[in-house]
DNA sequence: GATTGTATGTTTATGGCGTACACAAGGTGT
DNA sequence: ACACCTTGTGTACGCCATAAACATACAATC
């Protein structure tokens, strides 16, 4: 707990209390950030389950034990490895200013529709991918996901970024907590299952496709399942689609229906997000050369727009 | 593997093999049967972890090797324990004859959108929030998941199932099955959550609340963040969305959207399915009380099917 | 300079886990 | 009656996390 959030609030008292109140007398080997980084490289190459004090001390050329002055024990030291890895998508481009006031104050300007940039949709897709890259860079991080593990400032200051990106939208608080948890949640989960793959392949030294060859008469069993042998002789299992990717598009699009379905119930001004989707329906619609850009894919949903809105103000 | 599909092939060969080959001479106590089923037990009350061969044996009365007379390890067991347990939702209320022809023919009343009883969004939704109940019972479903798991007999037919419920709606097959790889995943996921909050709280013997209650210091640094503090006075922590309900709307809303896409372009026969939505927004529509169903919730969107129909015809 | 305190690293020990291996016992085939 | 084969047992190994006592080295203080 201390040592994820090592106590940032006076600014000033740190530079004489962190001298004068720690370096005391030690031989001075280990660190704590030289545990983390080494439990890091390891997980990333033998996975959580693959982690143990044991390895991390050797690594480091000390005793298990030794390990246990710097940190309470493998639980919290996990905490801090997934809060250091967090900090690789802090602030990555832009956008922001200065860090200073993260949100950007959507707070001022939030007439229930205030958005900008490339609106909502991008910028939670966006740190979906980007969370999806991280995942992929250390695996572990989807084992070690969970709830009651306390949050660092890294996890707090992304959470805070992704909930920016849906706070806009007009989506009630709750709707805004869950769409959040919902994408971050679905990240876990495909990243788990890439994890899990990999973890069974280092395991066991055979290849994904060697393991489920060398069980081909387990599929001769499938003939009895209609659907499963017209998909297999279609061809569905040879050209996959991206689970991710696909996953993620569905999730957005239900997202995205959501959030038209509120707009179109309790919306009034139509000074709205400049995507390039159909207001009504989603579908996309491509931007005139020149011109006001079009909010509606035909004049039917146009229509099909009015009219909801005069329902919703003579109910 | 020779467990979990204990060759069901030559169906009339079983009652002689199974007496004449198989009982030689034992003490006849142990039995898989009891193993799993105690295994299961025990999985049910302290979670995938705190499951033992140790103590799988101790609930029977038995010594820990005893078992590896019966099973060849742990992680077997387990493959056991699921597939046992998965047979709770085989053919649960009806909709299936005999069983004989799982997918009740698709393939031949398949003129690409050939839909019966209540729609494939119904019957998807009804196996996640089956699949969601079952690892409400069994929690540890959730942990025991992963690829490289050889699936048993029940899971294969539950698979069957879930693939024939989206198997008309028109999608290609590699969609059909990513759309049920997805919904199986978002199971899994939001069962994850909850198993890893109980294991929390039994674990340490603090409920939820009070942990985080614990940490309100933790709280009070998040006032650096606007979003959050925002959305936390703005009530949206005290009144969450139910997660696994929200999750499942955005996610057969996602589908549908696809769906509905997908027969907008390439349809020529508007007999299509029955469900209450409209086939271009997918905003419910009500019934008639007589008379054919409404199929679009507007003229506008009618109009709007129609020209997109005539555009698709003449490109 | 000697003393004391403390941060740091080591050693040893405990209890849990999965499971390999050798052995004991009892029923079944010949 | 004999051998065999199935089943259950006891012991042991190596791994894991971590508690407790011990050893060391430096800083501040007397």
């Amino acid at each position: 707990m201390e040592l994820l959030w090592p106590e940032t609030a006076t600014a000033t008292a740190t530079a004489t209390d962190a001298d004068g109140g720690a370096r005391r007398g030690a031989r001075q080997g280990l660190d704590l950030d030289r545990i983390v980084r080494a439990a890091v490289e390891l997980a990333d190459a033998e996975g959580l389950a693959g982690l143990s004090m044991r390895k991390v001390a050797d690594r480091l050329g000390f005793t298990t034990m030794s390990l246990y002055r710097h940190v309470p024990g493998r639980d919290q030291l996990v905490d801090l490895m997934r809060d250091a890895v967090l900090a690789e998508l802090a602030e990555p481009p832009g956008t922001h200013d200065g860090g200073r006031d993260g949100g950007c104050g959507e707070d001022r300007s939030e007439g229930r529709g205030g958005e900008r940039g490339e609106g909502w949709r991008g910028r939670l897709e966006a740190f979906a991918r980007q969370g999806w890259e991280l995942r992929r860079r250390h695996p572990w991080l989807a084992e070690a996901r969970g709830v009651r593990h306390l949050p660092g400032p890294n996890a707090v200051a992304h959470y805070e970024r992704m909930l920016a990106a849906v706070a806009g939208t007009g989506l009630s608080p709750s709707e805004v907590l869950a769409v959040v948890n919902l994408v971050g949640k679905f990240v876990d989960a495909e990243a788990l299952q890439l994890v899990e793959a990999a973890e069974a392949e280092r395991r066991s030294g055979v290849s994904d496709e060697e393991w489920w060859g060398a069980r081909q008469s387990l599929f001769e069993r499938f003939e009895r399942y209609p659907t499963i042998t017209r998909l297999w002789e279609e061809g569905g299992y040879d050209h996959p689609e991206d689970s991710f990717a696909f996953g993620l598009a569905r999730l957005l699009d239900g997202v995205e229906l959501l959030v038209r379905r509120r707009s179109a119930t309790d919306a009034r001004d139509e000074t709205r997000d400049e995507t390039s989707v159909c207001r009504m329906c989603g579908t996309p619609v491509e931007r005139p050369a020149s011109g006001r850009p079009r909010a509606y894919c035909s004049p039917a949903c146009r229509q099909r727009a009015y009219r909801e809105r005069r329902a919703a103000e003579t109910p």
